[in-house]
DNA sequence: ATCCTTGCAAAGCATTTGCAGTCAC
DNA sequence: GTGACTGCAAATGCTTTGCAAGGAT
C-alpha cells in the first residue's frame, strides 16, 4: 500500500527544528518535535486532532491543546502551513514552499500539486496597482478516482463551494 | 463615497429568487428575500453577522440563526456562494459565476477578480487522470493600498497562509 | 534557578439544532 | 388549513486560554 512519500523531509527538517525554535527564543520540547515529526511524516494534510491521535502514541499524555499551540508555533516559525477549507477545520501542511492543492469533495482528502502553470501565471499577473500581493492560494476541487467511482452515476451536481455538510472522513489510515 | 456597484444584479435576481425557491419546494419568505437582497447589494463578501446587521434594519426581529439558514438555502439553490478563509468565518458571495478573489491581510476585505488568465489555465489543466475536477478556487493574498501604506515600512514578513490572528475588521461601512 | 510549556478544564466563537408559534402556500 | 419557516435559546464542534505543575535552557 502506498507508503511512498513517508518521511520525506523529516530527517533534514527535524534537525533544523531545534535551532530554528531556539533562535526565536522558543523552546524545543519533546511535544513540539513529535508534532512536527508527525506532520512532516505525512503527505496528506492532517487536522490537529489527527496529529493528536498519532503523537499520542509516542507521548501518551500529550493533550490536544498542546498540539494546537505547537502547530501555532510551527506555523509562526515558518515551519508549517495552515489550510482552511469549507469543512471548517484547519488542516496543516509540512510543506512551506508555494504549491497548490487538490481537494476531494467526497473524502475530504487534500493533495499537493507541484509547480502548476496556473500558480506561476497567478504570481506573475497578480501585481495589480493598488494591491501588493504576497502569495496566492489555488485549490482544485473535485473528486478523486475512488470517490468518483463510488458515487457512480449519482447526483452529479457540479458543486461550487457549497456543502459544508460534505465530507466527514478526514483521515484515511495512519501507520500503526 | 464609493457607492458604485450597489444593486448590481439585485433587480433581475430578486425577481428570480421567488420562482427558483418555489421550484425547489422551498418558500420565498420575507427574511430570505431580505438576506438575498442584502447580499446582492454588496460587492464585498459579508459574513452572516454582517448580513444580519443590515437585514435587521428592515426586519427588526430577524434572528442570526435565520440568516444562517437562509444563506444555506441560497447556497444550496445556487444563488450564492460561500467563501472560507484563514479567519475562520464564512463569507458569502452573491456572484455564482466562477471568479477569483483577492484578500487583504490587513483589513480582511475580499474583492472579486474577473476573468483572470490563471483561472482559465487552471480549469484547462486541472483534469489530471484519477481526478475529476469540478471547480477551482483561486485567491490572491496581499495588502490593499490603504493597508499597505498604513503598515508603512513595518514588519514586511511575507505571509504564506498563517496568521489566524490577523485581520479583525471585516466590514468597512454599510450604507445607512 | 528562571520562566517558557504543558495538561487539564473551562471559556470563546461561529454555526447548528429543537421546539413552539407563525406565516407562506 | 397545512406544513415549512422563524425566533429564541440551548447545544455543538473547533480552537483558545487560565492556571498550577513540570521541564528546557
Amino acid at each position: 500500500m502506498k507508503n511512498k512519500r513517508r518521511g520525506r523531509h523529516a530527517s533534514s527538517s527535524l534537525e533544523a527544528l531545534d535551532s530554528i525554535l531556539r533562535s526565536r527564543g522558543e523552546r524545543a520540547t519533546r511535544q513540539r518535535r513529535a508534532v512536527f515529526a508527525a506532520l512532516a511524516d505525512r503527505a496528506d494534510h492532517p487536522t490537529a486532532e489527527a496529529i493528536h491521535r498519532v503523537t499520542r502514541r509516542r507521548i501518551p499524555g500529550l493533550s490536544l491543546a498542546t498540539v494546537y499551540t505547537s502547530l501555532e508555533v510551527l506555523v509562526n516559525a515558518g515551519l508549517a502551513g495552515r489550510l482552511s477549507g469549507p469543512d471548517g477545520v484547519a488542516h496543516y501542511d509540512a510543506r512551506t514552499d508555494g504549491h497548490d492543492h487538490r481537494r476531494c469533495l467526497g473524502c475530504g482528502r487534500i493533495e499537493d500539486l507541484d509547480r502548476t502553470p496556473q500558480r506561476t501565471l497567478a504570481l506573475e499577473t497578480c501585481h495589480a496597482p493598488g494591491f501588493r500581493a504576497v502569495d496566492c492560494r489555488i485549490e482544485i476541487v473535485g473528486y478523486c478516482a475512488a470517490c468518483d467511482e463510488a458515487r457512480g452515476a449519482r447526483t452529479r451536481t457540479p458543486v461550487a463551494e457549497s456543502s459544508r455538510t460534505g465530507p466527514t472522513q478526514e483521515d484515511h489510515h495512519e501507520p500503526s
